[in-house]
DNA sequence: CAAACGTGGCC
DNA sequence: TGGCCAAGTTT
């Protein structure tokens, strides 16, 4: 018999998934929304230990949304993104407040959660609750780019034909799409990878899109570069680690002894205060919220 | 829609 | 060495 794409990653899945906490059942649905969190442009060798620590200290929704958002900032450490952390512990407090401290089931209510996109409300749905949903990450859109259009990448935003595409091969049964999910994105993460795909060990390699069309090399316009070390982001992050270390609050002095540029970390401690990263204490020092 | 938002590893 | 890339969201 034929076998479909959806049915050959399902298949290859189930004999090749990482061994993830998140994906075991004792993670819960928390588990599986503190690791979406985490994951949101993060690899996951650098999640692992955070999450390790987080489930452990607060392994409820109500755990977390019970301490001060700024022990959320220490405790995200250097994972990068901190809005992520005050963002999570916002929605662990929602959950607590108006779920029951039960993280909801359906993408509407999930996806009215800070921090929560598209993409996460459905990950979470999917992954934690099974519920039938087009998951469109970057791995997934990499995979139907190049198994279904025959494209190397998809273009930089996801399009509507894109949610089409998703949507119209989406299995029927909520447990046929909720592995595809989770295969289609390992598929991406492990074989149909950005740089150097894998594609003798790939389960869909005869039926490949991209492949049959002999590899054509993206058109269009390059993904934006970022820039980081001299912006603003990697001064908010240097006075962002002296917060984090500090238990008591600092001076201003302190603060930007972590940063040369005096236009530039001005900017940036506004910044985090606007952010609610850092606050002002009434004899002007600072310290996490 | 583009820009802002961290950080580290890899080729 | 430096640009690219990593399970995005918000404004």
């Amino acid at each position: 018999m034929v076998m479909s794409v959806i049915e050959l990653t399902v298949g290859w899945y189930r004999d090749h998934k990482r061994d993830l906490p998140w994906r075991h059942p004792e993670a819960g649905a928390w588990g599986v929304m503190v690791s979406e969190f985490m994951l949101q442009q993060t690899p996951v060798s650098r999640v692992l230990p955070v999450y390790e620590l987080w489930l452990a200290r607060w392994p409820k929704p109500g755990d977390l949304a019970a301490e001060s958002s700024g022990e959320a900032v220490r405790a995200w450490g250097r994972l990068g993104y901190p809005r992520r952390a005050l963002r999570l512990h916002a929605a662990a407090t929602a959950i607590a407040t108006g779920h029951g401290g039960v993280v909801p089931a359906s993408y509407e209510e999930l996806r009215s959660l800070p921090g929560i996109g598209d993409y996460t409300a459905a990950a979470v749905a999917s992954f934690a609750y099974g519920r039938r949903h087009a998951v469109l990450d970057t791995n997934v859109r990499r995979v139907l780019a190049r198994a279904y259009s025959g494209a190397q990448y998809p273009a930089n935003t996801v399009s509507a034909a894109e949610r089409e595409l998703a949507k119209r091969i989406l299995p029927e049964q909520a447990s046929d799409a909720a592995a595809w999910a989770a295969a289609s994105m390992e598929l991406g993460a492990l074989v149909c990878t950005a740089k150097a795909p894998r594609c003798e060990q790939c389960p869909v390699a005869a039926l490949c899109k991209w492949r049959e069309s002999g590899y054509p090399e993206h058109t269009g316009p390059a993904r934006r570069g970022q820039s980081y070390a001299g912006t603003d982001r990697q001064c908010r992050g240097a006075l962002l680690a002296v917060l984090r270390a500090a238990h008591i609050p600092v001076e201003a002095e302190t603060l930007f002894a972590a940063w040369p540029d005096e236009a530039q970390r001005g900017r940036a401690l506004q910044g985090l205060l606007t952010d609610g990263l850092a606050v002002r204490t009434a004899d002007s020092r600072y310290r996490l919220p």
